[in-house]
DNA sequence: GCAAGTTAGTAAAAAAAATTAGGAACTTTA
DNA sequence: TAAAGTTCCTAATTTTTTTTACTAACTTGC
């Protein structure tokens, strides 16, 4: 039997093309449908006569790509034998490219991760060499892991930083006129997804998460900064050069503080964690006091440290938060009112203060979001945990192929 | 031969559907095509072998659906014998519904208007009367064109005011658990697409106008109010409720004016007609003056009449449109950021003062967008012009039935 | 427990589609 | 102007698919 490809469709249209698709149809509806099918239900998916429903079956059987699953008990009539995807024949690469983390999952096609590596003495810089340490990371993972490369359908890479529209990455790997999506498809000859590593969490949360089956969602992550992945009919928006999302620049009353694109009272100033210190800083200097924050130790504070005095009580850090997820709620009214989502995901670190946060988002967000959009729009923090990303770039990989429901 | 449906496809496989399916792909093909095409590439394109892409054309031509066009000029070999769609054999019918106007259009496929209606009379309600006015008014329109029925694809309808999800108006028509849309359907045996008249025209823009071929295009209206058509990924963005685009309700700083949603700020109480007239008010209050305006005869001014002021040279309507214009290029600057649009699109009114409005929104824009995605971001002014909504509604039904190119 | 009803699966017949092969209609080159 | 090369198109052949008809495997009602 020939191979299954599942990205790129064979555009020649003779009959082992068509036989070919039809199949991964079968396996496409396989892998979604959550238990096993009955060949006339097969058939009738992939519209064609239950004789050769039959015989697209039982190739895919003979091959082991799928399994029989035993008989379906009905109501009457002759039972049925089902089928069901022979899950280790599929697998799919997870990898997440971060600046100074490099992480990879073997994941089998329901998801379940059957082999994971890292390397955390990873710099990502945008060299020759960097590009080479990555493809052997993904060649090593993939060898240690025992999996065989044609039980492999493809590399989902969730990457820091900008990716275009073509979903290869801006600044880093462009050498030569290869980018990293073609470098990595020549070496390891398979197919590639690449993109953003929000709009892969995106994804994830879609799958796995709180945004299962829900069509409009707006994931908005906050940790050190502000990053937003925007999910509209169940697909990422990513705009006309790969730039959408950009929510840290949206600004939506005067500020202050000067942001790194050169202007001020974008949200990405006030909001998130870089904000979160500047705010302690500028509280204490106005003679605001803490338990656990002196102005002379200020140096020696992350972000995290004011999220922990949250949770311990701390009136100040909660105060701090508290305005922060009012301005957060006011901006994210903004989107409710243009876009009209049924869910607003929060992920990243700040979920560790999830209940102070949304609360705080809640009241910010009745300021400048109209009733009806806002009636009809949950908020919600992620559920999902961290060191989760490799996981999400399998999602996007199976969710490009069509081979995944949401 | 059967007729020819282009929405709702025949879920049944048998055999004759799926015939019709390539016949109708045929049509589809033909329809976009900007010119006459040979069997071997409508075969191509249907995906079968040469011979029943064959039989399929000559069973088209036999009904008259298409038009054989004389051969083609090739380089070599046998010239091949070129079809087109017979464009007598395919019309729509597009609709305008507003508050006190009603617009009909019966269009032909390569969108020529071959007759059309208006009922100036017309006074929106949520009446049985007043839609069984709309009914007779869309039978009377198709009768008096003398177009067959079974020629008619649809019905295409733009109309003012909210549209849901099921593209039903929210607020008209919803009597007997029956709505608009199910209720002419019923009663003209005809598809029908609904939408809000600003997504109409915003599929307008795309298919006769500027957006043509553009990916991801914001379609803003300026006239007495803001409206706003989001087009990514050539689709029209609609939101979980139907509420999507409600850009008018957008804050992005401080404002005084109360707006009729309860809140401030709202940058619908700042730009467009009713604003340009308070502007014009408050100006005159204090103390400013012009040769066109005056304090005491302020109630006889329409807000049109500020507009041909600055056309005329009055310098205070020109500052207070240029403030306006600055004002909507800042709330754009975040939607360039947020969607990266590959363009901004002006339509309404305030299309007359087009290169005052436009020279201002580029300087009010570069206050908050971000460098990257404004400098592939174009903005400009339509040029359709006015009353062509009822075209709207036909391209949209041309667009619904994927029988249009963009 | 047996007939009647229902759905699965398969073998044979019929229909449809794809290949194959070859002629038609053209251009280019010698 | 004749031969070679190209593409279109169709007739004949082959292959595939659907349809039809039938058997298998089950439930339910009498």
């Amino acid at each position: 039997m020939d191979k299954l490809e599942f990205l790129s469709d064979n555009k020649n249209s003779n009959l082992r093309n068509r036989q070919l698709k039809q199949q991964r149809d079968i396996i496409r509806h396989l892998s979604k449908s959550p238990f096993p099918l009955s060949i006339p239900e097969i058939s009738e998916y992939i519209k064609t006569s239950v004789p050769t429903g039959t015989k697209l079956t039982k190739e895919l059987l003979k091959n082991n790509y799928i399994l029989a699953e035993g008989k379906k008990e009905t109501d009457n009539g002759r039972r049925p034998t089902t089928y069901a995807l022979n899950t280790d024949k599929f697998y799919v690469v997870g990898v997440e490219i971060l600046e100074k983390f490099l992480h990879a999952s073997i994941v089998r096609i329901d998801l379940d991760t059957v082999y994971q590596a890292k390397n955390r003495k990873f710099i990502l810089s945008d060299t020759p060499e960097c590009l080479d340490e990555i493809t052997r990371f993904i060649q090593s993972t993939i060898k240690e892991s025992g999996i065989q490369a044609d039980q492999i359908i493809g590399v989902g890479i969730g990457m820091t930083g900008g990716v275009n529209r073509q979903r290869e990455s801006i600044k880093f790997f462009n050498f030569d006129d290869n980018s990293l999506k073609q470098y990595l498809e020549n070496k390891l000859s398979l197919p590639i997804i690449l993109d953003n590593d929000t709009r892969a969490i995106g994804i994830a949360e879609q799958v796995l998460g709180i945004a299962k089956g829900v069509e409009n969602v707006l994931v908005i992550k906050v940790s050190r900064n502000l990053g937003l992945s925007i999910i509209l009919n169940r697909k990422t928006i990513v705009g006309g050069t790969g730039l959408a999302g950009n929510f840290a620049h949206i600004r939506f009353k005067e500020g202050e503080r000067l942001c790194n694109c050169g202007k001020t009272g974008c949200i990405g100033t006030e909001v998130a964690g870089d904000a979160l210190k500047k705010d302690l800083i500028e509280a204490l200097q106005n003679g605001e006091r803490s338990l656990y924050f002196q102005l002379d130790k200020i140096d020696t504070y992350q972000y995290h440290d004011i999220l922990d005095a949250v949770l311990k009580g701390d009136a100040l850090a909660f105060k701090i938060l508290h305005d922060q997820g009012d301005k957060l709620g006011q901006a994210l009214g903004n989107m409710v009112n243009l876009l009209n989502p049924d869910l607003i995901v929060i992920v990243g670190e700040f979920v560790m203060v999830k209940d102070f946060l949304i609360d705080a988002i809640r009241i910010g967000i009745r300021k400048t979001a109209l009733l009806e959009p806002l009636t009809t729009c949950k908020i919600e923090a992620s559920t999902l945990g961290r060191y989760l990303s490799s996981k999400a770039g399998a999602c996007m990989l199976l969710k490009a192929c069509d081979m995944i429901e949401y």
